[in-house]
DNA sequence: GACGTCGTACGATACGCGTCGTACTTCTAG
DNA sequence: CTAGAAGTACGACGCGTATCGTACGACGTC
């Protein structure tokens, strides 16, 4: 699902084509629409005034910034990557499952079962947590 | 996000409208339009025929089955709801989190920890999981 | 100083979703 | 038998998203 419109910031969530725009802003820190381009070029082939609009749409919703000091325009993300995500997940444990971070955690965990390995940083994590929180 | 529509069993995921309406269904069971809509309107007011609307479109994607035998229609789950929210964690994995079910559990865990108790069950399903998989 | 290149802005299109209104059918009470 | 209630089918609209083409301004090069 797209994500629903509201987040708790104020600024909506990205949308699919946005968040794929704003990994490479993350990844690679301030760039033209040209960067964004040619990165995003590697994997799917948008044109780069699609690159440009969503940039643009971006900079409407608040979560990049614009220097339009030189000719090409220069984007960086507004907000962190750990913001949208933290959207994203909430978005879906509100829509699904009664808001219940556990519950989605659980079902996540049931459905595709990481490795060992992956299983003991979740119980490291877990751990961590209990500790602070006690 | 609404649901990429792809998921593995062929059948595209419920998107947010029709899984407030699933829920209907998996609560109660079998029912007629007019159930699922009496039952909707508790939340929220929409109309008789956007809930039948709804109710076709199931069963054009084929998450609903329908018993038309009768002059009032009878619509029943034809998936069940384990189903549609582990495609929805996949999916969300898939886009945000590099498929990675540990990094969106650890995600969720760390954003909107949970109580000490529902930390204990996830410790709990954690050690069945891990002696399952072992 | 003219021309092609690079860049931005913006309108147009297509599509999915949510929602509703209307038309048509069928049952039933009087 | 007939009028109205109940039910289904379906077209239409508004909105957001994704995508692109085109228009237009700015800049460097010869």
């Amino acid at each position: 699902m797209n994500p629903t419109p509201s987040s708790e910031a104020g600024r909506p969530l990205p949308t699919d084509a946005e968040f794929r725009v704003l990994d490479v802003l993350w990844a690679g820190g301030p760039m033209s629409v040209r960067g964004v381009h040619d990165e995003i070029r590697r994997d799917s082939d948008v044109t780069y005034t699609t690159v440009l609009k969503i940039l643009q749409n971006l900079l409407g919703k608040g979560l990049v910034h614009r220097d339009d000091s030189a000719r090409s325009h220069v984007y960086e993300a507004a907000v962190e990557r750990d913001w949208a995500t933290r959207g994203f997940v909430a978005d879906l444990a509100d829509r699904v499952f009664d808001g219940s971070a556990a519950k989605l955690v659980m079902r996540a965990l049931s459905d595709q079962t990481p490795s060992p390995e992956e299983l003991d940083e979740v119980r490291a994590l877990l751990d961590r947590l209990e500790a602070e929180g006690g």
